[in-house]
DNA sequence: TCTTGACTTAGACAATGTCCAATGTAGGAT
DNA sequence: ATCCTACATTGGACATTGTCTAAGTCAAGA
């Protein structure tokens, strides 16, 4: 985590109290929270942290490359702190629980270029949905 | 468009006035439009239709598996009546134009079993981001 | 045509996200 | 070490999207 923290400050970030403990939070685990939990989470070492300052600081470490954010369905977007390593995700449509799986395959090789239709394309998602197991039990 | 219909009264839908035109709006087109287009555009014909019941009228077109929806970004969903054909989509990032392009292989035969993590999947969405040719230009 | 249960409506409410003016502060300048 | 100031944070109002409910309405079978 240091490793993000010396990578924003070398970017010009001015690092306060704040921004830190949002770091810290998505650093700590492969669970993709959303914002509002990211909220919850960062509130308990920081209690006055507003719920602002929790969206602008998500929302330049998306645009700094650090973070993706996930939209999986109509709910909460989720925030993904493996950005360097590729992946796709797995949903569970009950739960709403992400897990990260990583792919055997470049999923950009199944699309022939008359299908492209002109795009540039930059990049796939690919999302399977279905129950995790204890939503299935 | 009558298949649509005739489809949905044989399996026990009541056929109201409200219901037939989101139908037909959906219809319309290759555009997929948001449940307030739909709305928007269903009120042109039917002026005191009311959203809730746009709302409800797509939910039971999703669950009867006549369209599909279509989470893009974090705003709002899209709907999709291209339902009975296997299609994946191409998304410009700037414009939000949603295109159907069509898979040359089976998504979900990339992913090996080790990395089901015991869920049951049942689709898989896969969604190629970049600029069309317009906003590219 | 009559009846009935499914459908529609308006609007309140909920969840998520954005914006702004006022206030606070990190880190360079002195 | 302290001061400045541009950048960051705050709280709350507001916006967007979607859900729910109670009361009225209507499609379609008897």
């Amino acid at each position: 985590m240091s490793d993000l923290l010396e990578r924003l400050r070398g970017r010009g970030w001015r690092l306060t109290a704040q921004r830190r403990v949002v770091a810290e939070v998505l650093d700590g685990d492969h669970v993709h929270y959303t914002a509002d939990e990211v909220h919850a989470l960062a509130a308990e070492r920081l209690p006055e942290i507003s719920r602002a300052t929790v969206y602008n600081t998500l929302g330049e470490l998306v645009s700094l490359g650090e973070v993706i954010e996930v939209s999986t369905d109509g709910r909460a977007k989720r925030y993904d702190p493996n950005a360097h390593r590729a992946h796709q995700h797995l949903v569970c449509g009950r739960c709403g629980t992400i897990r990260d799986v990583h792919p055997s395959g470049d999923p950009l090789a199944d699309l022939p270029a008359q299908e492209r239709f002109g795009f540039s394309i930059s990049t796939v998602e690919v999302t399977y949905r279905g129950l995790c197991p204890d939503c299935a039990a």
